[in-house]
DNA sequence: TTGAAAGCGCTACCAA
DNA sequence: TTGGTAGCGCTTTCAA
């Protein structure tokens, strides 16, 4: 039903070969016949047939992009700032969230895959390799965000979780905690690395994770973790040593987290500092504003779409790249038991 | 590079036809060429180029979905929904952010036009209805979210209101507030309706909004409106007869509107009650938890999800279907001044 | 500067 | 039950 080439053609008594040279703005076409033919186009409101493009040059000008949670602030802002990056390059973003669920998530890369996207980006949720391999062997461009997988070199754009790790726990020293809890997260590399930097800074004060005063969140995915949140301070609470400052996993279990010392009758930072991970668009406007590790969501999605654009055009095989982003803290109240000091 | 249905042909000695059946499960073809064809798919991991089957069936299986902001939680729950919904039955989803831009969203469409998805879901930014006549001409059925145009008669989806306003204002009057004021937002249909919604329940408790009692934050997508809820508060509170109640657009307005009214050294609910609209995630964790009307996102979602598949079928043109949805007031502290009835 | 011919990977139609 | 032929809308190559 819309228009096509031909039509054009046949109207103007051109050839359809002539047409398309127009279209592309191909160099050799006579200034008046371009004029016309641009004319016509406009008329009909032209609009070329990506799909038969496609299937000519081989390439989609489509991208894919897989998450876990597209609700998720942090996602949310990432797939924003690629759409508007990929878009300015001419190129539609497939989105898919996947709930978390390595299943689905194999199935919406098999179903991207079939599309023939460009480049794809996930944030995975796979325990494996094995599709990775899969998406190699076809030959399209990844890039990995967020989290990592252990024996994968590919292409990875995130946050430098250990580093988040190590400001959130150096802060939290430094405002004179003693007995520092991490609620940490579930098995996949964001949350392994932000262990590991808890676990270096407390040793770079000289401190020690005391017993129980490390426990994890169930299942990730659990309505966002607020109530893993909830559970997990519930039980640091109740240990021999109470925690005085729990650095969380991330902030929807910050909030867990916060609403169980404040449900216990403690104050927030004088009986237990607390400091998230994610810095979420509402942290200033909470019952007690939330001190949290901002991960560079902005700089995160700039970089990957990038990095997307780049492995779109060059068909060479680049060697795999890493961008490491490295985190900021945005100090407040939950966690400012000094007066601030500069 | 990816195999193709001439090659399984070649490998078994079979025609390319056979095997297209066997990748469709058309009937007649035999048990025993079915098993060995389908046997070297697996071998080879085919994935039939979709670009191809598209040229001719005219069918994309794509679905296109354009929001004004991906960022905000109900756009991000809609769209989550939607790429989940339609994803069960095959198809993929284009998503892109136009940032409250008509300028941006009208390339967004033409982009998707030229990709020849089967159907669009749009919540638009339009002041005109032009744009929308023109995917008419192109025959691809479409469906406005959320917003409605003036003019324009077409499938829609999206929350109820003129309900939102009268649930609202008529739970602050309740609530004993005897000067309800309220913060609107830009020029569009949300906005207005929500708007009557408050006169008509004013109207329905013989009140009348007061001089200077309507005010407007400036452009929408203004730091998603926590500012422009802030400045507006400010000038209700400077107004001769300060507000008890307010009745904000929506829960980013919200949030700034309570940070004035803290600011101003007055109580919540006591002084001055709060309710907005939208139910955003964390309204529970708020410094002063918000009440809100709930706009059913995910019913929302599901809803369009639903209407798209039809649409994308029934190439039969439905006339158009719109569903408006019923909002629920969520009480929270934000408003309750009276002892819990019920 | 223009256009005829070939073909991208697949499906529709009809004949064997 | 199987397969040859034609063609979807476009680009590529090469000849006029």
């Amino acid at each position: 039903m819309p228009a096509r080439l031909k039509d054009i053609a046949n109207d103007l008594g051109l050839s359809v070969v002539t047409i398309s040279k127009v279209l592309r703005n191909h160099p050799d076409i006579g200034e008046a016949t371009r004029k016309r033919v641009l004319k016509r186009m406009k008329e009909l409101d032209y609009q070329p047939n990506l799909a038969a493009r496609s299937l000519i040059t081989g390439q989609t000008w489509t991208i894919g992009l897989v998450v876990p949670d597209l609700l998720h602030p942090f996602f949310a802002q990432i797939a924003k700032l690629i759409s508007a990056e990929v878009r300015k390059k001419g190129y539609s973003l497939f989105i898919s969230s996947s709930d978390e669920d390595p299943e689905l998530e194999r199935q919406e890369i098999k179903q991207l895959l079939a599309r023939r996207v460009d480049v794809m980006l996930i944030a995975s949720a796979q325990w494996t390799i094995e599709t990775f391999r899969q998406i190699e062997q076809q030959k399209i461009p990844y890039i990995l965000l967020d989290r990592q997988l252990a024996g994968l070199e590919c292409n990875f754009v995130g946050v430098d979780d250990r580093a988040v790790g190590v400001l959130a726990t150096s802060h939290l020293a430094e405002q004179g905690c003693k007995r520092i809890a991490h609620i940490r997260g579930p098995e996949v590399s964001t949350a392994i690395g932000r262990l590991d930097g808890y676990r270096q800074a407390l040793a770079s004060h000289r401190m020690t994770p005391l017993p129980g005063h490390i426990v994890s969140i169930g299942k990730s995915g659990d309505h966002r973790g607020e109530r893993g949140g909830y559970e997990a301070a519930t039980k640091l609470l109740a240990s021999k040593k109470r925690p005085d400052g729990i650095f969380c996993f991330n902030d929807p279990v910050a909030l867990g987290a916060m609403r169980a010392i404040l449900d216990a009758g403690l104050r927030i930072p004088e009986d237990v500092a607390v400091v998230g991970c994610g810095n979420l668009s509402y942290s200033d406007f909470l019952r007690v504003p939330l001190s949290s590790v901002d991960q560079g969501s902005k700089i995160i999605g700039k970089r990957a779409a990038a990095l997307a654009l780049a492995l779109a055009h060059n068909k060479a095989p680049l060697r795999p790249k890493s961008e490491l982003i490295p985190p900021h803290l945005v100090v407040r109240a939950s966690s400012l038991r000094l007066p601030a000091a500069k």
